[in-house]
RNA sequence: CGGGAUGUAGCGCAGCGGUAGCGCACCUGUUUUGGGAACAGGGGGUCGCUGGUUCAAAUCCAGUCAUCCCGACCA
């Protein structure tokens, strides 16, 4: 490919809505252009990035036995219904409708579709174990699209999905997924962690997300620096344990209730007191239109709302309103506590109308422990030398891991190591996802007792264009992109520099033979000044440039330089071919 | 949706009551040509949109749309 046919749409300066290396350069080198906000178009150049990435992913699912299909983009709302996410999705689902006001959405993830394209054609045992994969646009209304081809709302994702008998069968193809996961970002020049993710609301016994740790990374992980150990976790899932376990202490004092006037945050009230915040007991309240959640956990910590959903089965949690607090603590907010509470688990209220169920949860770290202070559920009151069993009581069973773990915890998983903590982009994402969506569609082949048995999940996916960037956020310098070669849209950036239509000819003659050779190389013939070739060369970031010039031309000399690098060689210009 | 900011030429910006400017890019010519050339000439903008204030609005006011940053979603 040449210049002249394929031009270079490099810019000299960084587009203003740019705040991230990868979206400033795949931008100033020419390889994407926002169109709207999380819409981008793919130039010339990024659209061989983008195709060379999704072959090696095609390739390895091929490898490991996955089965590409293709499904339609646009999904009927049908579908959405039978598993009850054309509700749940919410606005995150971009939706419309044909000239028969018939609802589609423009589909954010194919779980429901390829379910749908299962039970078509699975009726047996014997052709399971089946993983379909496809590699296709998705849509997403992303509250916050950012990061250019980071966080978008058009973007190709890889999605897979594996049908199979029995959770033994689904372990052996989540296994061969994470391998084939780890091969393909292995190919792609990124180094990966896989972390134990949160498996969300919908169940499922495991999952696993593919994180290239940096700066810019939206997810937080927490891992244990222990190579033995090797426990990686992103935060929202990282199990608490404390470094210094919470004082058993107890004392006979009965409770009592203490005058707290407008003392209301545990930092406040522990100053007033002149208490240890570890001997708190921090009240949260949630709610969503159905439920209001009370979480009582340490209070020197924060709670995880991810375990809190997930705890609670309670999606799109939100704080409570005052309204709802007082009529849980009959005390305005900062007052509540598990002593003398006037609601108990289950209990229903109605607030301002609407009726919501009362779910209450206890962090395991208050099991057994006295001299404890918390809201008195009263008005500037707190309560002290509270006591489990006692004056609350958590129930067997119902001691749950509700605090956010944070960097200096110990690991959960050694007990012995600190956990360090880092900032990840997640490229991919492994999970078992079990029999929502076989049941919701009634999924079932004939087992080998000629049963009718529901099929159980998989699911695997990989943003491509996520992918593409987030190479490129590993590997740049001041210059520009240096890609690794198995993405780079071309080996060679070919710079001829000749001063007379003679010269140029030469040069036009040597790629000829490059091409002949089927030798990956752009061909910068621009008549432009060496410089700006040069800069341009550097910027785009091939992996190898080749100069032809005055030292051709006079000793028949090329010179390769090696982007990462930067280092130059002569050479004669068969050696290309070898 | 809450908080903050910005919309002026293809890109990056200045101008902030008197009718539009700079750098880069672009076109023509000459001289240049191994790390973003110099000179000369030239083209291009109803200043996001709508309304208001004013003799006069890119500039002040209101509304609206778009974009970006910080928080809740996710590949």
């Amino acid at each position: 490919m040449k210049a002249s046919q394929t031009p270079l749409f490099t810019q000299k300066e960084d587009p203003k809505d740019a705040v991230v290396a990868s979206h400033k350069l795949l931008s100033r080198a020419g390889y994407i252009k926002k169109q709207a906000s999380g819409f981008y178009a793919y130039l010339p150049f990024g659209y061989i990035v983008h195709r060379k990435i999704e072959e090696i992913i095609r390739t390895k699912m091929n490898k490991y036995g996955a089965v590409e299909t293709h499904l339609p983009v646009l999904t009927p709302a049908e579908l959405w219904q039978v598993s009850g996410r054309w509700s749940s999705m919410g606005p995150e689902m971009m939706r419309l409708s044909d000239r028969h006001n018939v609802n589609f959405a423009l589909g954010p993830t194919h779980e429901e579709s390829i379910t749908w394209l299962a039970k078509q054609y699975l009726h047996s045992y014997k052709q399971l174990p089946i993983n379909f994969y496809q590699i296709g646009k998705k849509y997403r209304d992303e509250i916050r699209p950012r990061f250019g081809l980071i966080r978008c709302r058009e973007f190709v994702m890889k999605d897979a999905y594996s049908f199979h008998i029995d959770d033994a069968s689904l372990e052996e193809t989540y296994q061969k997924m994470r391998e084939c996961y780890r091969e393909i970002f292995d190919e792609c020049g990124l180094e990966t962690l896989s972390v134990e993710a949160d498996s969300g609301a919908m169940g499922g016994s495991g999952s696993e997300e593919f994180m290239v740790p940096s700066a810019i990374g939206e997810e937080t992980l927490l891992l244990c620096p222990d190579n033995d150990c090797q426990y990686r976790s992103n935060q929202e899932k990282t199990m608490f344990k404390p470094q210094t376990p919470y004082s058993s202490d107890k004392s006979n004092a009965a409770a009592e209730r203490v005058d707290t006037p407008d003392v209301k945050t545990v930092e406040e009230v522990a100053n007033f007191l002149k208490a240890e915040k570890t001997s708190f007991i921090k009240s949260v309240i949630y709610e969503n239109s159905s439920a209001v959640v009370l979480a009582f956990i340490p209070g020197d910590r924060d709670i995880s709302e991810t375990k809190l959903k997930n705890l609670s089965g309670e999606a799109d949690l939100e704080m409570a309103s005052p309204e709802s607090i007082e009529k849980v603590s009959s005390a305005p907010p900062g007052f509540a506590g598990p002593f003398e509470l006037n609601v108990k688990n289950g209990d229903e209220i109605t607030v301002q109308g609407e009726k919501k169920n009362v779910i209450i949860l206890y962090d395991k770290n208050l099991k057994n422990r006295g001299n404890l202070i918390s809201g008195g559920n009263m008005a500037d009151t707190h309560c002290i030398n509270l006591q489990e069993a006692r004056d609350f009581i958590i129930p067997e069973g119902e001691e749950y891991d509700l605090v956010q773990a944070k960097e200096s915890d110990l690991c959960p998983k050694c007990g012995k190591h600190n956990l360090k903590s880092t900032k990840g982009i997640e490229v991919g994402h492994v999970f078992k996802l079990g029999k929502k969506y076989t049941e919701a569609l009634d999924v079932s082949v004939l087992d080998a007792e000629g049963r009718p048995s529901t099929l159980t999940m998989g699911c695997y996916g990989i943003g491509v264009g996520r992918t593409l960037s987030t190479i490129v956020e590993q590997n740049y310098d001041e210059k520009g992109i240096i890609w690794p070669e198995s993405a780079a849209p071309f080996r060679y950036y070919m710079i001829g520099i000749s001063k007379t239509e003679e010269e140029k000819k030469e040069i036009d003659d040597l790629y000829e033979r490059l091409i002949e050779k089927n030798i990956s190389v752009y061909y910068d013939d621009r008549k432009e000044r060496p410089g700006i070739k040069f800069n341009d060369a550097d910027l785009t970031g091939f992996p190898f440039q080749i100069t032809i010039g005055k030292n051709y031309f006079e000793n028949k000399k090329i010179e390769l330089k090696i982007r990462k690098t930067m280092q130059k060689s002569e050479m004669a210009f068969e050696e290309l071919f070898s």
